[in-house]
DNA sequence: GATACGACGCTACG
DNA sequence: CGTAGCGTCG
């Protein structure tokens, strides 16, 4: 291994010159306490100390397989080993400024390009490489690169078998073993410092998975894909949220007046002291101590899972809360005590002064194929906001009703304007694609863009005209389609629409009866699933779904399940994640265009644009997204058009509809 | 006697 | 169906 830092200005050029030739670059992150990204995998990421970077000129001398001369560090013909060091230093430290140029200039070099690159979890190193660079390259410098990640590799091949650490996948994984270990253990392996060596590992490994993808057609998803993707998301990661924390704090302290409020109640309307956030003594409560459960015998009470308690869930509560005060008490209670934990307090702690950063990850434990979000879950925020009655006990003073939206905490940056592109109900267009019901065809393919798709459903399946229906109809629509979709069974169902099991089956019933061919697109799915043993979504994803065979009737059905709604979740997944990519892409090569993606909300990207460029940019999204019908390169050509919604605002709680130029209707 | 951790329950989002 | 995350309890 050779440090840059000791690299004369000759060996330095030359190094630059090599990194530019070579044929393969195998880069690792090393951290401060000496462990790389290879190790076992650490919980806490310490500060990072720098890159390892292997550059291989020759495409592999050792194709001779299973050759004994495959040992790390006797292989070393053509390779060179080089250790950067990334310091954060502060400005003013002029001391090293040369060799930090160097390192910048190295890492530009190999991100900059179109090389071959590897890495284990390739989003940390570009994270920490944008980081570093700080202000002085623009991410749109590094937007073209792709660095192979055997992680997101070995995920492709089988989404189910979750993240495991670098020495597991190389267990797994790796067919040439004596890459590996001439004769110990990989485990014996990992404890050796020779980290160098692991980078031939690192290399091995990614050659034997891109062989996996290849024979099974996912290279090409891989790379223009999953790893355009983790581009996208790095550059996501990086970018600060501005979050308005005085109105954080001032809600969590009127949550926090709130629920000792709904404490009290629940106290009084119970007749004794208890826990109001622990569901046991609730239940303990509920049906043992008021028998509330012995009322009402005609509806059938939720249990809970696993034992066969009585649940005290939102449904549970909602058949009961007409008994007694205290179930409706409980409900609000929860729901303040959700919304003050997890998204006022939770924000708030993962907070860093005015901003913070969600971690995204595209791989790990997504079965299904979407991206994710942690620290907190931006995804999970709710949608709508709540209404508080704070009570006065000030005499003469009217109750205080106070609106609590969390989303409204986001705020713009100045000069900046946040901007939402919803993908209009791409499950249910997909699902009509998918199934080719031509009722359902129908209802998309009409000139009815600007309506209401759901109400158009709910009168197409009741055979009401439009003007008839009820807002509970719209609603119970579509709660029942996307039941279908996810797969949910008619229990579920009615849990869900708060009816007995037998009117929520007559509703799927129904909605099936209307459109048979999404009952025939399910049962095809399953078979075809039983034949292959796996399901494959609209670009070409799998999953793996071995208990499709399985004598025992619950595993067997609930593979069933998963099948039609991988199909489904999983298609509009690669949808968005194409609608990322395509977007990235375009305001990379744009000159102007200083937009940002902020967030990705399954199907809701938000962004956030500069106001000058609003306009423009929002025409850009639409279309890009929309162009998303014909994917050529994959073989995709929806057989309905997919719809935008575009919405602009200075706050993500405040978002109001854009005017949509090209989409209003042609008619009079 | 304090505390760490996994199992379980609940519920936001889609 | 499947993500994350908060909470209780043994």
């Amino acid at each position: 291994v050779c440090d840059a830092s000791r690299l004369s200005q000759e060996e330095r050029a030359l190094v630059l010159r090599e990194t530019a030739q070579a044929s393969v670059i195998v880069l690792t992150m090393v951290y401060q306490d000496g462990t790389a990204q290879l190790n076992a995998e650490q919980k806490s990421c310490p500060p990072v100390s720098g890159v390892l970077v292997l550059l291989k000129s020759e495409l592999d001398a050792m194709e001779s397989e299973g050759c004994s001369a495959g040992l790390p560090g006797s292989e070393g013909s053509g390779c060179k080993v080089i250790f950067l060091k990334l310091e954060q230093r502060p400005a003013w430290a002029q001391q090293g400024y040369r060799q930090d140029r160097f390192s910048k200039e190295m890492l530009l070099c190999i991100l900059g390009s179109a090389q071959d690159v590897i890495c284990f979890k390739a989003k940390d190193l570009l994270c920490t490489a944008l980081q570093y660079f700080g202000k002085e390259i623009s991410w749109k410098q590094v937007a073209l690169c792709r660095i192979l990640d055997p992680q997101i590799a070995a995920w492709l091949l089988d989404p189910a078998d979750t993240a495991s650490c670098f020495w597991d996948l190389v267990a797994k994984r790796c067919k040439t073993r004596a890459a590996v270990k001439p004769c110990a253990g990989a485990r014996e392996f990992e404890q050796q410092p020779n980290v160098s060596g692991s980078l031939l590992v690192l290399y091995r490994l990614m050659m034997d998975l891109r062989a996996s993808l290849q024979e099974q057609g996912l290279w090409k998803l891989f790379c223009s894909v999953e790893l355009r993707l983790t581009t996208v998301l790095a550059v996501m990661e990086i970018h600060r949220i501005h979050v308005d924390k005085d109105a954080l704090e001032k809600t969590s302290k009127i949550l926090g007046m709130k629920l000792k409020q709904l404490e009290q109640e629940a106290h009084q309307a119970a007749g004794q002291q208890f826990l109001v956030s622990s569901s046991s003594q609730l239940r303990v409560v509920l049906f043992e101590k008021l028998r509330l459960h012995e009322r009402c015998e005609n509806k059938k009470l939720p249990k809970t899972v696993l034992r066969q308690q009585q649940s005290t869930s939102e449904a549970t509560l909602m058949q009961l809360q007409d008994l007694h005060p205290l179930p409706k008490i409980i409900l609000e209670y929860r729901q303040v005590h959700k919304i003050k934990s997890a998204y006022v307090d939770g924000i708030l702690s993962c907070m860093i002064s005015p901003f913070y950063n969600p971690k995204w990850g595209n791989t790990s434990s997504a079965v299904t194929g979407p991206i994710t979000s942690k620290k907190p879950n931006i995804q999970a925020i709710p949608r709508q906001s709540i209404q508080i009655i704070k009570k006065q006990y000030v005499q003469g003073k009217e109750p205080e009703v106070i609106t609590i939206h969390p989303r409204s905490m986001f705020i713009s940056e100045e000069g900046w304007t946040f901007l939402a592109a919803d993908f209009s109900q791409v499950e249910l267009r997909l699902l009509a694609h998918l199934s080719s019901d031509p009722e359902l065809l129908r209802v998309f393919q009409e000139p009815l863009a600007a309506g209401d798709v759901f109400i158009s459903l709910a009168s197409q399946w009741k055979g009401l005209p439009e003007g008839k229906l009820k807002p509970e109809d719209r609603e119970q629509a579509k709660r029942i389609v996307y039941s279908v979709v996810y797969g949910a069974g008619k229990e579920r169902l009615s849990e869900i629409l708060g009816l007995t099991a037998e009117q929520a089956g007559q509703f799927v019933d129904s909605f099936l009866q209307k459109y048979k061919q999404v009952r025939a697109f399910t049962q095809k799915t399953i078979q075809q699933c039983q034949d292959q043993g796996c399901v494959v979504s609209i670009m070409g994803r799998r999953r793996h779904l071995p208990h499709i065979l399985s004598p025992d009737w619950t595993l067997r059905n609930q593979a069933e399940r998963q099948a039609v709604n991988f199909v489904v979740q999983g298609s509009a997944a690669d949808l968005c994640k194409m609608a990322m990519i395509r977007i990235f892409s375009h305001i990379a090569s744009s000159p102007t265009l200083t937009a940002r993606l902020i967030a990705q909300i399954h199907d809701e990207l938000l962004f956030e644009v500069e106001d000058s460029q609003v306009e423009e940019f929002a025409g850009v999204v639409q279309t890009t997204m929309e162009s998303l019908q014909h994917i050529d390169c994959f073989g995709v050509h929806l057989k309905v058009p997919l719809r935008v919604m575009l919405s602009s605002g200075k706050s993500w709680g405040s978002l109001a509809e854009l005017a949509r130029p090209r989409s209003l209707p042609h008619r009079l």
